[in-house]
DNA sequence: GCCGATTCTCTACGGCTGTAGTGGATCGAA
DNA sequence: TTCGATCCACTACAGCCGTAGAGAATCGGC
């Protein structure tokens, strides 16, 4: 009941500001995020972001939760469309395709809000307060993706889950702020190089009990 | 001839400050690098940093050139050594046992120096003048492990070192900045991911030509 | 022992930062 | 319509920032 009722049609500052802290962070980095830039950017009255987010704490909560939400949004529609898990314990193709255009995605179009998580991440390592936020907000993307190598037929979902984010954390890094920068790899190579992590982890455990060196 | 001589005891002010530099982008952040905030913590007479490095730009160059000479001292003994590449065609275990070894101290002992590099790669986003030292930096690291994966007998070197490379970096993030920080993953799970990544890179294209689907 | 050049210390300055408080505008209930 | 409460715009303040320059200290050649 506290911060219930607001207009409809005003686009709630707190988005506003969040969306704008992000651009900021992105644009000019930690030292560029400041209350009176955010004003000034989203061309709010002198002020409204030091009332919004009375410390600078509060300011780094409205744009990591802000982010919270634009990220869960990307991951919605395949989410809520039941594309994952694709649960064909042998789909490895399937998988990598649809990885593949999302860490590619996130590459391109999506580089602008990686590098605003990057920032929030390290500022996360200092600060107690955003640590649980950041934590949970990634929380469904990775079980998600600890759903999809249990249903190819992984033995060790956890583990194989977590790498396979790895992966795909390793290469956008070093394709967005990383020396790959110049030469971000291309969806198919994405996806190949995922088809082959996948097959690494289910050939060896799963197809195989233990004969390491191919039939012939 | 300009800056040739100085007297050998004292350990040169610019690694001091550069040292000073890199532990307070760890413990700070970028708004906690500043020039008195160096002088304060290395113990200098106030203003020498702003002398050592008139310019905020300076100063980064300064902590990302002491970064990379630290780096370099790392792998120079392995490289020295001559155990790079470990040059047998089929000693994925080998290389994996390496490998998780770098990997597993980066995360320990190295935290803190990661930390510091990742700020950097962010700031090299904004900093033209940063870029070509930052991606200079790991250029060795990065040869080393085409050389390795080549050694392995990969077909596709590049492609293979870079996704090595950007495995390894993915899991140093997520357990040094991500979420993953709270539960790293042990020296015998990292070993065992790098193994099932190199067989599945290997085992894909270059012992098997082309059937892509398991003969049974 | 002297002196010019280099190396360094110290101080100044304009500008920006985080944060809090004050007073006016706006809104909903009576 | 009136009035209390909420929401918001604006200002104040103490402190820190990057950068530049003036002068002291130190050093090496003679």
């Amino acid at each position: 009941m506290t911060t219930a009722k607001r207009s409809p049609d005003r686009p709630d500052r707190l988005v506003l500001i969040g969306d704008t802290a992000i651009r900021l962070l992105v644009e000019r980095g930690m030292r560029g995020l400041t209350h009176r830039a955010v004003d000034e950017a989203a061309g709010l009255p002198a002020g409204s972001t030091s009332y919004y987010a009375r410390t600078r704490v509060a300011l780094l909560e409205v744009a990591l939760a802000r982010m919270t939400v634009l990220e869960a949004g990307e991951f919605a529609p395949a989410l809520a469309a039941g594309d994952l898990p694709p649960a064909l314990p042998g789909d490895v193709e399937g998988v990598a395709d649809m990885a593949a255009t999302i860490v590619s995605e996130a590459i391109r179009e999506g580089r602008a809000q990686k590098i605003a998580r990057y920032e929030l991440a390290l500022e996360a390592t200092r600060r107690p307060e955003l640590r649980g936020m950041y934590d949970g907000a990634g929380v469904a993307f990775r079980e998600a993706a600890v759903a999809m190598v249990a249903a190819l037929g992984s033995p060790e979902p956890a583990r194989h889950g977590r790498f396979l984010v790895a992966w795909c954390e390793g290469v956008m890094f070093d394709a967005i702020a990383g020396a790959g920068w110049a030469t971000p790899p291309s969806r198919a190579d994405i996806r190949t190089g995922i088809a082959e992590l996948l097959t690494g982890m289910l050939g060896d455990t799963a197809r195989r009990p233990r004969p390491k060196s191919p039939n012939e």
